[in-house]
DNA sequence: GTAGATGCAAAAGCTTTGCATGGGT
DNA sequence: ACCCATGCAAAGCTTTTGCATCTAC
């Protein structure tokens, strides 16, 4: 993250972070922010360009697509490549980001853990990067497609 | 993984993939999978077919991507979505796969970690998943990006 | 002999780009 | 006023699909 949850709101780090790169404030990138920081879980482009449409909101598809770069760039927005389809996205709420994804039916589930602190740590001292943030995928089967005992 | 890479050669395991799954062993698939495991590092489906095709074989991008779902269903290749754009692919040392990657530039760097498998078992647990393999994604800045000092 | 695999090319689907218009600074 | 951002549509690119042919079993 780049900057602080605790002391900003999402508005005011998307406008700290326009203003500081000189890119303008336009009201459909804080409409686009507001509405995905209702959104509960993941979503893709598709499905949020007509979730934004059914509002009542005239934005194009391209907006759609910079906008979520800009929130991405700056950090508000967490961007998920689960597969080459296409991406999906989720608000970033500064908890960490762990996926178990079910290589059968493509089910995610999420998980919170202790040790990745440490993981982190451990990788920045053997490679020199700074590590800002983390995304762990465990792959396997969910507890449906498991019992069906697939011939792997 | 499925099968022991200490026990059987990525050739045997295909091999008892396909029998298994009552698919058929063609010529294309082993040469491919031999081909593949001649390669160190990350490629992409593009590159493979050009490869393969300058060493001679005549096989369609139609085999090398349905091949590639068999390697990767069977855990002999491993499939990286780092972008949407294309996929990345490497073959499967049986080792971890867990990478960190720059923000900035886009290098990719490896790191081994102990720690993995105590949270695949956490995950399980709370998840119910059966988890059969990982990855871990770090992002962050490499060293000559950071010492770069980027305004975020 | 039959069902599954290959090769070729066309189609599909997500994302990017070009250009005229509009709006933030 | 300047020029970045938007809207719309077309283009681009990777991946998927359809179909005739081939071949592993």
């Amino acid at each position: 993250m780049i900057y602080d949850f605790e002391e900003f709101t999402p508005k005011e780090m998307l406008d700290k972070y326009l203003t500081t790169n000189k890119m303008r404030r336009t009201p459909e990138r804080f409409m686009i922010l507001e509405e995905i920081y209702k959104i509960d879980g993941h979503f893709d482009i598709e499905w949020l360009y007509k979730h934004i449409s059914d509002l009542g909101h005239n934005v194009s598809k391209a907006t759609i697509y910079n906008t979520m770069e800009v929130l991405t760039a700056c950090g508000l927005v967490i961007r998920h490549d689960f597969d080459t389809a296409r991406a999906s996205y989720e608000r970033n709420l500064g908890k960490g980001h762990n996926h178990v994804v079910c290589v059968n039916c493509g089910k995610v589930a999420e998980f919170d853990d202790m040790e990745i602190p440490q993981i982190e740590d451990n990788a920045a001292a053997v490679t020199n990067f700074e590590i800002y943030s983390h995304r762990v995928y465990l792959y396997g089967l969910c507890p449906q497609c498991a019992t069906k005992k697939l011939s792997r």
